[in-house]
Parts: structure tokens; C-alpha cells; sequence
DNA sequence: CTGTTAGCGCTTTCAT
DNA sequence: ATGAAAGCGCTAACAG
């Protein structure tokens, strides 16, 4: 094929009308095993591609779906769109995929992108609340992915209940003193905290450390956690729990640089379970991402087809502790 | 908006012709100012956005550049991907990404996936020669990247000079001993051992550790080196070179099992200086991952903008080598 | 069963 | 400077 194919000029090839082509093509059974055969042929022999623009246009839907993240980089993310990938070529959807770096204004560029793209209905991972309004007036279904807001499908994990797995589990261990590194007090933290309470613990603020929001960035987590060993010469707390892989690691590497011995001398667990935790043998919470894909296409997907406004329905799945040797120490 | 906006209705609100709302939409300037006014702030109040679908069967481009990579999970591909993802954007181009998954079958569904969607031209990293004769007779134009293949237009590193960094390394460090972890002999193996040659140095064909082509799968490095270890008992090198980062974090890892102090008693270069090196302290090869994406986008943007036949012309850009911990130690 | 016709939303002559 | 008309490649309604 030297030039791009129509199905005008398949017709022409195989003698017959041009419908009849597109009749073939796309599975419709009454046409004659004859022309159907004569028709494939051509097909065959001419590497012919049916224009899924023009398909779009007349029937008036993609196949497409967006998705929209905050950053490329973290490797729970990369999951989350390897799995996207495939899943969604499994029940006939191509994706498209963009990157909004924790900026709102890119984040609704990247949706109008979207629109004019005449895709049928996107994931999202906000940047925050900014364009939400707006989202929710589109006339195209969305499903936000990895948290819950309300007024919005959305499907994501029970946070709570994470932070309470690790809490539970290093007191079992026989941890008294906590510590957490974090961007701010979400979900996740007040899991951890109300479990703590529960237990009679008083979970001490200045073991909270805070991690400035935006990009995963080594550098800043690493100023954060050397930033509080400024104020508090060593750390305070002999089990820590950190809200991603990325910051365990990055707490790994300084406790190493100072001979402090994990999880001897400090327990860590992170969260996420991305390659970096099994490689580095980081306990972390496991996101079930296969089972969010599977759930959020499927309720993208009725979305799309069934064009029912219903209530918005918000699906929590259930976190898992996966211990590996950076907490597999018992306190005495 | 609550349903999807076309020109008609956009030109009906604004009492002119529909033509006119694509004149202003496209900044045709014969249209006088007051008409603008009026159309852009009707385009504004209802959220119009103009459907791509239709511009691409009109103008007969899309304004799509497909990429098909090989995996997705190697760190090396998320950064090229995002620099893709952000570059294209600059020049008007969006992505559309694809997974082969070193499968040739599932490449040239991507391929012809690719063709259906009308991109403008693609990027390949080939799974392997089986689609190469039919990519060749593709009506639009392609860009092979981080490979060399005669006949296609591509863009590389210069292999043989990375494999040649690591040697000049190795050997400036006094080492005389040589591991090499690896799938099979390509260019930065033989640039390695070219180097030692010309040195008068034989690489001992029992310490090329041969790890199985396919996914990075971390479970088959491991087997790879554990194999090589029931063969010889103990590492007969003191300085490896691995040929992706992967691979050098599975060695250091076995190395830091078995007590094997790394750079004291091996000294360690990987490949890729990717994130996994950098966070784990792991000399590599730096590619030049930007200049490579400018570069390639440069070269098929131009094929596609140009529709000249020309020569095809393959590019190779100069390797680094980044200096990290694992391999900061000198034999005496 | 198969062909004819119309039209999806847009751009692009061609008139005026 | 603006509108009318044609057509990109396809699907779908309608004839026959």
C-alpha cells in the first residue's frame, strides 16, 4: 500500500457499491458468503484500513478513552496505565493519555483536548478542586480514580482503613512511638492516628513529617525528612509510616547513610506497593490496581453506553498490608 | 454546556454563516473585528469546542503521532514517554501510545490500530525484524527509536562507545577481571570487549552472564545471575557491567545478600541512568533522553511536514557516563 | 441481498 | 467581508 485506501476504491476493486464494502466489513450477515469473500480479498490484498475518524464522526463515538494524570513518573502510575492500556484495547477502547503535572490550568487544557478529540468519557486524577465545576457540566462521562469526591463516580481506595492495617500492625510489633511522613493530614494519616488513639496512643505532631505537595520529588522529600532531623538531632519514633514508596525509600536511603539499621533500629512501611517497594524490600500498602481498572472501566463504560444519569456511585476498595523486611522486626 | 456544540449552532447564536465561525476559529483575518466579537464570546459562553474528528477527515491530518514501545514498565520508556507526551504538545501533536509487549503480532495490530486512527507518522522501538518489510510499505512516515536498523530512519545511542566508556572506566580503575550481564552480544557488548581487546585484555566468555530476552522481569535476571553462581561458585570478576539499570539493582542486590561489598569488591556500571540508578547510588550510561526526543520529533515531523522521500538518515547521539557510588573505587 | 441517498462537522473553493 | 455549496470516508435508512 502506497497510498492510503478507501472504501470507495475497495469497492471499485471488488465491483460493488460502497456500503457494501462497509456492510462487510462490519459483520452484517446479509451479504451473499460470494461477495463477501470477492470483497475480503480485496481487503486483504490492498492492506485496507476502515478511517475510524470518519467512523467517529458518523456514529457519532470514538472508542476513545482519556485519561488524565498528575505525573508520569510515579511508578504506581505506570501501573495504573499499563493495565488501563490493555484492559481497555480487551473491550474495544483505545486510550489516550495525558499528563496535567499537578497543574489545573494544564489539567483543563488537557480535558478541552479531550473534548475535541470526541472521546466518550475519561478518567481522571484531579489536581485538586479547580476544575471540577466545570468537569461535572461536560457532557461526556467521567470517573475520578484514586479518590473520592463527592458528586463525582468516583473509585478509589479506603484510605482509612490503610492507615489503620500499618497502625495495627506495628503495634503489634510493640511500637510505642510512631512516626509519619506525609503531605498532609488526609485520610490515610487519620487512619493511622484514630487507631492509635483508639489504643490509648497519642500519636506526638512532631513526628509528622511534612512533605510539600507537587511532583514526587526526591530532592524535596530528602529536605523534608533532613529538615526534621535539624530540629530533632535524631528521629523519635522507632516505626515510621510513610504515604508512597517514593518517601519510604528516600527515609531507606538516609537512615542508611546514618547507620540507623532497618527495620532493627527503625520499622518502615510505605504505601503504593510499586516495584520500588518489592525491589527494595519496603513493606507497603497494596493497592488492588488491576481490580480499580477493571471496576472503573466498567462503570465508565455503562456510563458511556447506557447515557443513564443515575446517582453518582463512589466505590472504596479494600487496602492490603504486604510485610516484607523493612518492618519484620519484633520491639521487646 | 450540556450537549456537544457544532459550528452550525455556534454560527446560529451569533447570526452568521458557519463558514464565518470557522474563519474566526481559525484566524482567517478577512473577517471584520465586530464579527469576531460576537463569535468568540458565544464560543465562549457556550464551551465550544471545535471537533477534531471532522478536521482531520477534512484536512486529511490528524495531528496524531502514534509511539509503540516494547514495555512500559522499564523506567527508561516512562521517561521518554513523558518527554514525548510534553514535547509533541509544543508542536501541536498529540500522542497515542502503545504497548507491544515485545510481541510482533500485537505490534502490528497496534500499527495498523495506529493507521485507522489517521496519526500523522509513529515512533517504534521494534520487537523484532517480523513487521519491518510492511512498516516499510506504511503511506506514512515512522521513526525507529533507541535502535539502528539500515533502511529506516532512526534514532540511537552510539552502543559501542558506551560499552567503550565502561571499559576506559573499569581499566583506568585498575581492574583486570571483567563481568558483563547482558541479553546477548549486541553493540555496547562489543564495544566492552573490543576495548579491553585493544588492551590486550581477553574477556573470559564464562562471565558473560546471559539473561533472557523478553519483559524486564526481575525473577529472570535473578535466576540468570543465581545460575551463573552454581556454575562458578562466586562472582570471577571484579567489576560488571550491566546493560540496563534493572539488571544492575538485581546484582547489587544479590551481591548485598551474599555480603559482596559493592564498589569494594565489585565494582558496578549500569545502563540507562534512570531513576532506579540514580535513587540506588548505581554508576550508568546516561542517555540523552531529551535530545533524543527533540531530535527524533524533529526528523518525523519533517517526514510528515514534507512528504519527501528522501534518503533515509540515521542518527546517533553520544553517550555519558554518569560516575555514582557503585563503582567509586580504585584496585590497587 | 444490494445499490442509492443523505449526512456526521468541518474546511475550502467559488460567488457575491 | 460573508454566504452557498461541495466533499473528506464512513454508516444507516430506504428502495427495489
Amino acid at each position: 500500500m502506497v497510498k492510503k485506501m478507501t472504501m470507495r476504491e475497495v469497492a471499485k476493486l471488488a465491483n460493488v457499491s460502497q456500503p457494501t464494502v462497509s456492510r462487510v466489513i462490519n459483520g452484517n450477515k446479509d451479504v451473499s458468503e460470494e461477495i463477501v469473500k470477492r470483497v475480503m480479498q480485496v481487503i486483504e490484498e490492498v492492506g485496507f484500513v476502515p478511517n475510524k475518524t470518519a467512523q467517529t464522526l458518523k456514529r457519532n463515538q470514538s472508542k476513545l478513552i482519556g485519561i488524565c494524570v498528575t505525573e508520569i513518573y510515579n511508578p504506581y502510575f505506570v501501573e495504573l496505565i499499563d493495565h488501563l492500556e490493555s484492559e481497555a484495547k480487551k473491550r474495544g477502547y483505545n486510550i489516550i493519555l495525558h499528563n496535567s503535572k499537578h497543574n489545573s490550568i494544564l489539567e483543563w487544557e488537557n480535558i478541552q483536548n479531550f473534548m475535541a478529540r470526541q472521546i466518550d468519557g475519561f478518567l481522571l486524577v484531579p489536581t485538586g478542586e479547580y476544575n471540577l465545576p466545570r468537569i461535572s457540566k461536560l457532557p461526556i462521562p467521567s470517573v475520578v480514580i484514586t479518590q473520592t469526591i463527592k458528586g463525582f463516580d468516583s473509585v478509589g481506595l479506603n484510605h482509612l482503613k490503610a492507615g489503620r492495617l500499618v497502625a495495627e500492625q506495628f503495634m503489634r510489633a510493640g511500637h510505642n512511638t510512631f512516626g509519619y511522613i506525609g503531605i498532609d493530614a488526609d485520610d490515610k494519616f487519620r487512619g493511622f492516628e484514630n487507631t492509635l488513639y483508639e489504643n490509648q496512643i497519642h500519636f506526638n505532631s512532631d513526628n509528622f513529617i511534612a512533605v510539600p505537595d507537587g511532583e514526587n520529588s526526591n530532592l524535596l522529600i530528602r529536605k523534608a525528612i533532613e529538615g526534621y532531623l535539624e530540629q530533632n538531632n535524631e528521629f523519635q519514633f522507632s516505626c515510621v509510616f510513610a504515604s508512597n514508596d517514593v518517601m519510604a525509600l528516600e527515609f531507606m536511603k538516609i537512615a542508611q547513610e546514618r547507620g540507623i539499621r532497618i527495620p532493627e533500629d527503625i520499622s518502615l512501611i510505605g504505601f503504593d506497593d510499586t516495584y520500588l517497594a518489592k525491589v527494595m524490600g519496603i513493606s507497603s500498602i497494596h493497592q488492588p490496581i488491576e481490580e480499580m481498572i477493571t471496576t472503573t472501566l466498567t462503570l465508565l463504560i455503562n456510563r458511556i453506553e447506557q447515557e443513564v444519569a443515575s446517582e453518582t456511585v463512589s466505590i472504596q476498595l479494600e487496602p492490603t498490608l504486604i510485610e516484607r523486611s523493612s518492618s519484620r522486626h519484633r520491639r521487646t
